[in-house]
DNA sequence: CGAAGTTACTTTATCGTGTAAGTAACTTTT
DNA sequence: AAAAGTTACTTACACGATAAAGTAACTTCG
């Protein structure tokens, strides 16, 4: 069954197909009777009609797609909802919003997908690319829409971010009386990139106040963080940072398992806020992020960006905060 | 800067657009001396030469994006290795994977946000969508790719899946020996549609082997957990089936918090196998997928599709399989 | 009453590709 | 040496849309 054109809707009303266009574009500026606007959305709403999007971008000289990379990013369950929004937005504008969650082992080939899709913008946070990647993107005409931050190459936005979040954890518990702080990650995390970035900063922020403070990897199973719980107690640790929620909750259980009081003997906390860190017992304090009004401001800057993509559009990001629950809170 | 068009290289090598058309893509059939081969190829390298894309796509009657729409599945996390295994496949074939994950408030949206991307294929398994709108793509002339099973109307196959995965979490501890269970859902559950398909089917297992069975919806509060556990430990239940993961292993740490011995008085399953499960204490089981050989399954089901997209391409799934851990095993 | 709008369209050019159908030069066959 | 290939290209059209520019009929103005 071939597809029904504008052609098609044309020759079945009885008018050219500019006629067409500019009825269903609803073209400013020019004057066609109400008679004739209402034989064509009848015929077109009959036959089925539906615009060709590639023969429309290519005359438009941009699609109607949004593209947003997600890259590998922790923190992102809590983006759903920003997406939801943004898209929704993006909608009534008449984009679409393309949030591509595959992670590429190449960055080139991440780079190459992208430029495939030929998006009319895209939105360059937890894109996992290097400069070289975005200028890529930017000369292919790409508007870009970033946060408003000063990144280094072969990080992302979000990897600021992750280590803000970080850092304001480590903070929380030393204000709330620790003196001898784990900071507990996969073992995987200590050969990626992230750690170079992160563990320098958070040990001049305990330097400073003359707080303890150690890393250790964890490994991925529950007996590996009973043990490493044991351990820790015994070294008189006090708090625990878990570098994400998925590594804190499991630390949390195997303190109480060993009859380990949290948080008066030691607290934990961790980053993320998945679901269950609010519903566990104790609950879980973490490092979270309120999105509420992401998705808006995001549909927004791409509205910007779009008016004039030669340079990128920015936006603010939302503040991160310590959601406190039980497993911090001496004072319960 | 205007885009590098295959005109531009043309023009630079002093040939004409086909000449670089037929090189680019070695069409079969064409002789075309390795001289100018090895010229037009440097200068579409030197130029950064790109295709567009949507001219391509004008052209050729297709685009090349595979859409994967995966709205709101529980389960959902089990994908990510399938989504990257899939799009690594389809990526050597000259294809996009683009998978979706907005969850569109109107089926409506959702249909019209993937037409918009003209999509040469799509694969139907968690989307969220009627026989209406799947007609809709196909009617576009969208090849399908859709799992090997009868799925109703307004539901998808992963709601099917989904059953079979709920089914299996209850036999399974009937099989352990429970004898009076408690299914736990968050209370928005029970105002869902999926309710009313799991619902009987879990009735009519129980009641099939004689087990007492029924259902409570909990809020997602910590608080809530602690009451509900303790009103069921107190009523004799011996089982607690979590409709996921998310709510079974507060469920699980609500149980311990109370002194209740778990599994040794009530056993505790969930379903999805996030990765807390499995490094909680006590670790705790759950109805998993082994995805591996889903992604290629996937991209060669896209393959088949493409040849003859007048009919859907059918797709296997993994079997199902309840992950044993330490909230059921007895005999530990 | 003729010039100057206005209305309601149509004609036509264009976006950047892919590819069937040509063609000029050179080589091989009969 | 004329006919028949072969090689290495080029010319020209189509894909389905948008939009600038054109036009025929009708209305308004001085």
């Amino acid at each position: 069954m071939a597809r029904v054109t504008s052609a098609d809707v044309a020759r079945e009303v009885g008018v050219s197909r500019a006629t067409v266009s500019y009825l269903l574009n609803n073209t400013p500026g020019q004057k066609i009777s109400d008679e004739t606007r209402r034989r064509v959305f009848d015929a077109a709403e009959r036959l089925g009609y539906l615009p060709n999007q590639n023969a429309r971008a290519l005359r438009l000289g941009r699609s109607d797609i949004v593209l947003f990379p997600l890259g590998d990013a922790t923190l992102s369950h809590v983006f759903s909802s920003a997406i939801n929004a943004c898209s929704a937005a993006l909608n009534q504008q008449g984009f679409t919003l393309v949030s591509d969650a595959t992670q590429y082992l190449r960055s080139e080939d991440a780079t190459n997908a992208w430029l495939r899709l030929s998006p009319a913008a895209f939105i360059d946070l937890i894109l996992p690319a290097d400069h070289a990647a975005v200028a890529q993107m930017e000369r292919a005409g790409i508007a870009r829409v970033t946060a408003d931050l000063e990144v280094p190459d072969h990080l992302s936005a979000m990897d600021l971010i992750s280590v803000e979040a970080r850092k304001l954890q480590l903070r929380f518990v030393i204000e709330r009386g620790a003196t001898n702080v784990v900071y507990a990650a996969q073992s995987s995390f200590f050969d990626g990139p992230k750690s170079a970035l992160l563990l320098p900063e958070l040990h001049a922020i305990a330097a400073d106040v003359g707080v303890g403070l150690r890393f250790e990897a964890v490994g991925i199973t529950a007996e590996s963080m009973r043990s490493a719980a044991w351990s820790w107690a015994e070294s008189g640790c006090d708090a625990v940072c878990g570098y994400s929620d998925d590594i804190a909750l499991p630390i949390l259980t195997a303190l109480v398992d060993l009859g380990i009081d949290v948080p008066g003997q030691i607290s934990v906390v961790g980053v993320d806020d998945i679901p269950a860190s609010a519903m566990v017992t104790p609950t879980m304090s973490t490092v979270g992020w309120v999105v509420e009004q992401l998705g808006e401001s995001l549909a927004e800057s791409v509205q910007t960006a779009m008016l004039d993509p030669s340079q990128p559009a920015r936006f603010g990001l939302p503040d991160l905060s310590v959601i406190e629950r039980e497993s911090t809170n001496r004072s319960r």
